[in-house]
DNA sequence: TATTTATGATAGTAATACTATTATTTAAAA
DNA sequence: TTTTAAATAATAGTATTACTATCATAAATA
């Protein structure tokens, strides 16, 4: 028996489900690649369509336009990593060292995880750096939450603010801690491999500093 | 006599220098406007032509595509905000005093600068938190860098963690500190009035509040 | 077996992101 | 002042993008 972790999806983000059918497997499956490749902004319908060995048309009755498929690849991420979060977590019972768990999860590039067949979660972590805010950051940014397309994203650092609460119930900001915490960790990643100088980490290019440079500034401001 | 202040900008980010002309001020006046409205997506180097009153091939002679007239404004910034810092901390000799200036107004939408005719600094400080890391979230990161398109910010950083070790020499991150700054306080501003569940300012919307959680995460780490 | 449903193949449109050409105006040099 | 150069305006044209629409066919389901 094969064993597979389902992420519940907002069905508003599609207009046919892409775990479905094989086809839309695969327009997640090299949506992945393909923006990973060549970048959010060079990514487009006709060259995923070509990628996957179909029409664009195809890939239209799945996705009302790229933003959707974007914003539908991140949700998942994000929901993924609740579920790692969580798993992970769930026999740490002294909460600074759930947090630390917690801190390495989010800025670590994970393996592959084998439960869940057509996505590799390693490349999703790069796209995540790269093209993570890009969800957000656009004008629809208000209509888009209205229809709950950050939910994930608002959980995972609902999830994360409670347990800085855990660490210190005092502590002022567990909320923008918790999302600073994780957009850090993705620009910082993203500064050490692309704009070392904005970083302390131009040497080595390791995760590990970005996790240590993280751990002292969370601890500090919790523990003060 | 009119006072102003010129920001020196990369000469390969364009073709024809901007500054030089009445067209080219008003690319750079209208871009702000048009981009500030709809967002860098939607604007477009046609729509920006329909509104100076220009066509289309006078905005190309002035710059090679929207992406580094994008580049230029948010340059542009940083360079003026390298000057504004310097300015308003010049007799500031507390370097803990000195670093609380730096944040707020890092975190504050400033007043336009009657100092720089066509450039509206609180429309541009609003433009740098939606689209700022829209310039550097590219594939062609590394070649931009590599011409210098990001050296004022990366000259805003290092002075502001030339700041960060006047407070603590010993502090092992002033870089990460300086962007993480930098890029929290926007990223807060945006939470903030976009998807306020991802900060702890919901209620009032104010920047200072901002300003004060900046200051706790800061000067825990460093004060350590 | 009939019929719904998904897919494939093809076409078409408006907008975007440019490049090129020529004419006209403005400003600087001779 | 005239000549010449430089900047701008006006127009046209191309490839690509971001879609929508139509119709035929294959596969799944009733």
């Amino acid at each position: 028996m094969k064993l597979e972790v389902q992420i519940k999806m907002n069905a508003s983000l599609y207009l046919r489900d892409p775990e479905q059918s094989e086809l839309g497997k695969n327009i997640i499956k090299f949506s992945i690649e393909l923006i990973h490749k060549h970048g959010f902004e060079a990514f487009t319908f006709k060259k995923l369509a070509e990628a996957i060995g179909t029409t664009e048309a195809g890939v239209y009755r799945y996705f009302e336009n790229k933003h959707k498929l974007l914003v539908y690849i991140i949700s998942w991420y994000w929901g993924w990593l609740e579920f790692q979060i969580g798993y992970q977590t769930k026999n740490v019972t002294n909460p600074v060292s759930k947090l630390k768990k917690v801190i390495t999860i989010l800025a670590t590039t994970v393996e592959d995880d084998i439960m869940t067949g057509h996505v590799d979660e390693s490349i999703l972590h790069q796209i995540l750096i790269s093209e993570g805010s890009k969800a957000y950051l656009t004008k629809q940014v208000s209509q888009d939450n209205k229809q709950e397309y950050f939910k994930p994203y608002k959980e995972l650092c609902n999830t994360v603010g409670g347990i800085i609460l855990e660490c210190n119930s005092k502590y002022k900001y567990p909320h923008s801690l918790a999302s600073t915490i994780i957009e850090v960790a993705h620009l910082q990643n993203f500064f050490m491999n692309n704009l070392p100088s904005l970083t302390d980490f131009s040497k080595s290019k390791n995760e590990d500093q970005i996790i240590t440079f993280l751990n002292d500034l969370v601890f500090s401001s919790i523990e003060k």
